[in-house]
DNA sequence: ATAAGTAACGGAATCGATTGCGTAAATTAA
DNA sequence: TTAATTTACGCAATCGATTCCGTTACTTAT
């Protein structure tokens, strides 16, 4: 079949007898066109079927109306949700968004950045692989001005725009809400202590058993490299087949928590009487696993929301590299059967 | 800060005292290059920090090594999977992928049609919004020989390239299972029936039924607005306080299915032994709740593969508007506890 | 009535990469 | 040795939209 010719600028100029400088202004709402001839040339464009072409607009000014998205799994939950938030706010200012997963590849995450920059992306949303340390493939981005925007897993040596959770209060809550439930042993399942996320909620617990007097085990923290499913149920069965085991499980993630839950289910351990646990992320599964877990909630299409927003707002600003411009929001403890030792106290109206 | 000024052949040419011509070249392995010059010309464009501007080659091509995609959402397990199989098939060719969601709504799917025409993507990956009855909008990819794949959700009036699954088949395998399980009183959670996808699996459903000879009662056949939790909660109920309630369920997805699971626990009824539920999918939830929830699994991610190599071998092909090209995958039955009344028969080896 | 101002538009360069066509030099064939 | 190829490149147009400078025809102020 053949292949129609596409309605540019100038065969709109050539129909109205238009130069092409007033067809592109005119599209453009400029104010040095009348209203009158705004509305002809926008309804012949309509009736022609002309479509801007991007490419040739982006070219000219140097940038895409597009955000790029380098993360390192899309079919989470939480990366879904937050891939969704950024594609709805990027989607109502008129830009596209460009998504890419590194798998938690280093080498992944290095080519990506490139393919993206080749892209000339107005912005960079980034939540770092597992491997990440080096930050160099970043530096271009920086040296062009564009931003980028650090979420979730950020670093803690590269300036830029962050959007995070306080991991922190995060963990030292979850872990408090099992010691006032009554627990006294807590293991807590512990990701790669590298990635900022992890080491805060890993700080949070301990910091809240310090605070309550209770004694660090070393043998109680269970450092994962994926918090998957199998790990969690190995790491369960030698917690429970412990001599003195422990008798609460903060996990950094839900995956890990929920596996924990029907491993003692399965080896007879009554959840929460004999162990209590809460887990991380409030995925789908934690209102579905019996009992349903405890666990601490993550604003994640909030936060694609906030950093496409910083994105957007950013434009034609400075770039200032000795500051980063962070903002963190709010997590909330969903206390579920899983921990739910005594009956819920009522809050005071 | 200051913006460096960005590398280009032109740079490139100044400095190695060569054409712009022979750069492009160069950098693109043209066989009449030497392969000397192509490694000066490439180890120069490293150094200096070249990354080419896909926005001008692909104004001066009209294409721009990128596929779009449309969905209604990314944050369902399905849809994160088959964007996750398309990204990873995209990019081992050098492809981007832009997406966007239009939530079931007409009116965003069009509008993003447009946007993504407008990025001049060299291949459009669509799932249907439930609302999608007028396909007018896929016209202009047609008549510029852009290739549409619809996968999942598919039109049965517009010729394209289309991947699915065998719904008919999956619903007819699932009613089947439940009927050999012994359930002669299966209720159908059915989803909307102008989409494919719930059509099929709704025949497939009455088929099995009429193969064995059990009565088809309307009243068994609920039709859902969305398959939502909800939905499903008191879709049940109302089944369960029917004078003669079914024996089985067979839900056109997960999340309904164990939306009835957890109603019909909470009512006292035994799943399975008095209440078979068979789902589709294999969302994740199906393997946490309790009975684990048996299920018919789509190879979503190996779907969204297919659908990107589709576009990508694609290219300068004829396009025939008179024919589809229609790749069904299999589905396969997990069978699981949630409908499991007889003992499982062990398989001939 | 004349200068000054403004409204409405056109010309042409520009963004960066690609490529058809042309050409000089080097190689091979006769 | 000369003609015929082949190798290795350069020139310049091209893709489509944007925008800096004009320019012309009107208004408005004085």
């Amino acid at each position: 079949m053949k292949i129609k010719k596409e309605v540019t600028i100038y065969d709109l100029a050539k129909e109205l007898n238009y130069s092409p400088s007033t067809i592109s202004r005119a599209l453009n709402n400029h104010k040095s066109i009348s209203k009158k001839t705004i509305k002809v040339i926008k309804e012949a464009a309509e009736e022609m079927g002309y479509r801007p072409n991007n490419l040739a607009a982006g070219l000219r000014n140097n940038k895409s109306n597009t955000i790029g998205v380098l993360i390192s799994r899309i079919n989470r939950p939480f990366m879904a949700s937050l891939i969704s938030g950024i594609e709805e706010t990027a989607r109502k200012s008129g830009y596209n968004v460009l998504i890419s997963q590194s798998n938690d590849k280093y080498e992944n995450e290095v080519s990506n950045c490139n393919a993206l920059y080749d892209s000339r992306i107005t912005g960079l949303i980034v939540s770092l692989s597992m491997e990440t340390v080096d930050m160099g493939h970043f530096q271009k981005f920086m040296d062009q001005g564009i931003p980028i925007v650090f979420v979730d897993r950020v670093p803690d040596n590269f300036n830029s725009y962050k959007v995070v959770i306080d991991n922190y209060t995060a963990g030292y809550s979850a872990t408090k809400h099992l010691i006032e439930q009554g627990c006294t042993r807590i293991a807590h399942f512990a990701g790669a202590q590298h990635r900022n996320i992890y080491e805060e909620r890993k700080k949070g617990y301990l910091d809240a058993l310090r605070e309550y007097g209770l004694p660090i085990e070393d043998n109680l923290i269970i450092h994962f490299k994926t918090l998957s499913f199998e790990e969690g149920d190995k790491a369960t069965k030698k917690l429970l087949k412990m001599d003195n085991p422990p008798d609460g499980i903060f996990s950094a993630n839900d995956t890990a928590a929920v596996s924990a839950i029907m491993c003692a289910k399965k080896m007879g351990v009554d959840v929460p009487g004999e162990l209590a646990v809460i887990g991380f992320n409030d995925d789908p599964i934690a209102s579905i696993v019996q009992p349903s877990l405890s666990t601490v909630s993550h604003p994640a299409s909030k936060m694609g929301a906030i950093s496409a927003r910083r994105i957007l707002d950013h434009s034609g600003q400075n770039y200032d590299t000795d500051l980063s411009e962070i903002t963190v929001l709010g997590t909330e403890i969903i206390v579920r059967d899983s921990s739910l030792k005594k009956a819920k106290v009522l809050e005071p109206k």
